[in-house]
DNA sequence: CAATAGAGTTTATTTTAGTAAACTTGTGAA
DNA sequence: TTCACAAGTTTACTAAAATAAACTCTATTG
């Protein structure tokens, strides 16, 4: 038999266009094991010959995208998963406390933020204490957007909130708007003291 | 020239194994347009041949995997990008406003919750402020642990804080707390009044 | 209105993926 | 030990993807 070249040959003979492996086979191999599945289960589920599993596993072949589709139907299991990195999330079993006015500082024209919990990074969350300096609208030059969604609660004193697409409300203690980042949102205070907020943001 | 099926025939022959084709031709030319390139500029960014990108663009073959990668490295995105289905996120230019006291409310035994911003569903954040009625950590017969992570500011009064890997902690108005829910914790007032928190799950 | 060139498609061919069947390896029963 | 067979790998072959080159279509220019 004439040996073909394997996989990694062929790759490493075309080194421009070599891209991060991603360990494909080794990531389906895990999660076939972790079901307790042999590979002719596995065929069976997905309609994919026994020996192509093998060669995917053992990145043999670059399986076609139909194929990739099959597997996983049958591994039921959706695309990202099949891609992204296993990620033990970071946040395992940790808790990170913030004591009042303590949190991280960051102070602009408009408003100045108190970042909370901010030894703790790679979180779903961010949340952060606001003291409203804007009194106008116009002390903004431009819309504040950003991807994402936001929670807005009223911890002192009244604000107006403006966004893109409604009319200007007026929030008072207690009160809390929930929204679209990416839609132009921007808070003033009301109240004769600088209205206090708490933001958190999820991306 | 002996003509050969078309991918749709391959497809619908093998019905078992059929998925959502995932459109993923028209997503490909939809991002190449976006940028404004033509074949032959995506080609030499990839490294892939302008007939085969003109073949993926026009759903005639399913790229292997290797393909894949190379459009992806090529075309600057990442590969959810690829197939998540550009879907127009559910919160799209949308606000709600939740009033002081006119959330949903959500009474169980230890703890008193009023669900905010309850009019969205499919939000990344789901709000809430509790009043923490419970006293004592054995009111409770389980660690509360749900996926996801948690955010958690005292409004109110004060609280301690239970947590599954770390020693109890007292918390007062204005402290917070950021930790991974799926690690057990538990909250009992410590004030003669109930304590209220805000709270704010992310998954 | 040729002639040229840019952008995309199709053809013809090579290369690679996908499969059935043969082979290997490991395990357990008789 | 030998047989059976189950799980996985490799072989030999077929089907399909990937490519270069030829072609089509438009738009532009002298």
């Amino acid at each position: 038999m004439v040996s073909r070249p394997s996989l990694e040959t062929a790759t490493a003979s075309d080194p421009d266009h070599f891209v991060e492996p991603l360990e494909l086979g080794k990531r389906v191999k895990e999660i076939r094991l972790t079901k307790g599945w042999t590979l002719e289960e596995v065929s069976k589920r997905t309609g994919i010959a026994r020996s192509t599993l093998s060669k995917i596993e053992n990145d043999q072949v670059s399986p076609s995208f139909a194929i990739v589709q099959k597997l996983i139907g049958g591994l039921g299991m959706d695309l990202p998963q099949l891609f992204v990195e296993a990620q033990e999330h970071s946040m395992a079993g940790r808790r990170d406390i913030t004591r009042y006015g303590e949190g991280e500082p960051h102070p602009t024209a408009t408003y100045e933020h108190e970042l909370l919990s901010y030894s703790i990074s790679r979180k779903k969350m961010v949340p952060f204490k606001t003291i409203v300096r804007a009194r106008n609208f116009s002390e903004f030059k431009e819309w504040v957007r950003h991807d994402g969604e936001e929670f807005l609660l009223v911890l002192s004193g009244s604000v107006v909130f403006y966004s893109e697409f409604y009319e200007p409300v007026e929030l008072n203690e207690g009160d809390s708007v929930y929204y679209d980042a990416t839609m132009g949102h921007i808070v003033v205070s009301l109240s004769p003291e600088d209205a206090q907020i708490l933001w958190v943001v999820a991306r």
